[in-house]
DNA sequence: CAAATACCGATATACAGTATCAATTAGGCG
DNA sequence: CGCCTAATTGATACTGTATATCGGTATTTG
């Protein structure tokens, strides 16, 4: 679903909208001294045409013209760039998806794999209330949610 | 600081208390049918004699005597029976600890790596609600809180 | 244009954790 | 107590994820 051929000189475009996502990310990077690269082109499409968090090897696999070491620098500069977010699975199998806006958590679909964005939810405040009463600084935090999505509910 | 010398036909005593815990552990689980061995009780021991969160290759250098394998199976086995919870670090290494008592969620100091029970935290509730607004229900979470603990904030 | 730098990809490497399997051992039973 | 069976062990091989290396390519800048 990612790309029909994968051809026209190694470039695809696999919705207009995410065609503009693509673009709008790589000036984000450009602004910050990041070249604009074909491979790089490529790993962000790929990532942008996921429908659910992926992990780097289905992206590896996605992107066969691509080399393996280039799939992960990319993401892991996305990630730096909080371009992409890493969620983890109850497993601790790391996945990857886009990032929307601002810092948030997700709910995971243990049956599809479904995240939703963890909204109305300050759970930052009661965290830091509560390391303060153990004397702790809180700085960071692991975060993330399973369960069932409305449509594995039934 | 595990043990001084570890001989006496391979059975150490670290401390008169955690030799108290180490009997504790393994009667429980005796009592769920799980045989009293001796690369078992050396796990164990060596589980409880740590101050911090370790990892399981941490164990397995403590304890050149007993298998990689069977480290991480008694490790695995003690966090199944509750005995034990693990800890993610948050470059995702995971670190065990001996649990106390209940489900509850830990600080970790990035500092000194010493961890503490976040008490009177029930983000759980909070989590629940805000994963029924997205339409999910929620069965399971990983929260780890990092930051500094009051001895290194100084 | 030339030097400096970022980037790429193939590959080797590191590392955590599991699978395999023959040998050993704990615990129940007569 | 000594035997039998199933659980357990440990050496080793293996898997999967991720990074390091490094020669070569592409891009920017002066």
């Amino acid at each position: 679903m990612i790309s029909s051929t994968a051809k026209h000189k190694g470039h695809d475009h696999p919705t207009p909208a995410s065609a503009a996502v693509v673009d709008d990310i790589v000036a984000q990077l450009a602004h910050q001294g990041y070249r604009d690269t074909e491979p790089r082109r490529l790993v962000i499409a790929a990532a942008a045409a996921q429908e659910r968090p992926f992990t780097a090897e289905e992206l590896c696999t996605a992107l066969p013209c691509v080399g393996r070491a280039t799939v992960y620098r990319g993401l892991r500069l996305l990630v730096e760039t909080d371009q992409v977010c890493r969620v983890l699975l109850e497993d601790r199998e790391l996945r990857y998806q886009l990032s929307h806006q601002g810092h948030h958590h997700h709910m995971l679909c243990a049956i599809c794999g479904a995240s939703a964005d963890l909204i109305d939810c300050d759970v930052e405040d009661i965290l830091r209330a509560a390391a303060d009463r153990s004397g702790f600084r809180m700085s960071g935090h692991w975060l993330e949610v399973y369960g069932r999505c409305g449509e594995c509910s039934d």
